[in-house]
DNA sequence: TTCATTTATAACCTTTTGGTGTGTATCTCA
DNA sequence: TGAGATACACACCAAAAGGTTATAAATGAA
């Protein structure tokens, strides 16, 4: 997909966007976007759900997975995505302790705006390359 | 598009997801996502653009219709916009100063996420409802 | 006994983000 | 003369987010 190939395709969405957020109420519309971003933009969380999504994770497996990330984020993180119905855990009543953790369809349905962004990112790599 | 209707369908871009952030560097796909996070996700950020996606605004039209703004916030985040090529502006050498703000095309190719976000947020309302 | 393992939690600090309030340049109009 | 309009900039404060360190608790291995 390239961004000069046509114009008119590209405008589409644009009027999409437009026509949405006049027609319906602006506020229902944010509302809902900004719970995405509460959920989805925190520091961690996408790394998260990337590990995530190549199935079923221990706790320790994350903490090795998702580099740089230290415990306490860890499960803060967790929390909040559990708390969003974005992930299901199950401890195991063992010792050590075992917990798995794994993304729920609602967890997995986030794929779907994020493979837009995915594919936004690589149409616009050169714009964006700037700001890494 | 109901999320009961065909899982097969639904599954697809999970996958798609799943072999990009596998296949591909992880870091340089959320790098990519980050920046798109970097920008978009700030407390003023949508409402500002989801103004200049009417058109043409000045800076006290600006004022006026996102809700509860403050000058200087309305300002600093223009001035973010601006640094990442999403805004465009001109300043008119009259007096009082008149300047005037625009979506690029960078700017309304955002339109292309947003839309994929905004129909992720109708079609799974029901579960995004508690959060509000 | 002592230690490593595993999944957390609490206390504390630093950094980032957002908010308020003030000041300033310039010209017009009363 | 001096108030009003306009688009900012600067200084300061408050709140939120993120980071570091220490610690609990149970058990089998050394």
């Amino acid at each position: 997909m390239d961004k000069r190939m046509n114009g008119e395709k590209k405008n589409e969405n644009f009027q999409n966007l437009q026509k949405a957020l006049t027609e319906n109420s602006f506020e229902g519309h944010f509302c809902s976007l900004y719970v995405f971003y509460t959920i989805m933009g925190n520091k961690w969380t996408l790394m998260i759900m990337g590990s995530l999504i190549n199935g079923t994770k221990r706790n320790s497996d994350l903490q090795r997975e998702v580099e740089g990330i230290s415990p306490k984020m860890l499960n803060q993180t967790l929390k909040l995505l559990i708390k969003h119905k974005m992930v299901d855990k199950k401890v195991y009543p063992e010792v050590p302790p075992k917990v798995e953790y794994w993304l729920t369809e609602f967890g997995k349905s986030t794929a779907d705006p994020l493979m837009a962004l995915l594919n936004w990112t690589v149409e616009w790599q050169d714009e964006l390359k700037e700001f890494h």
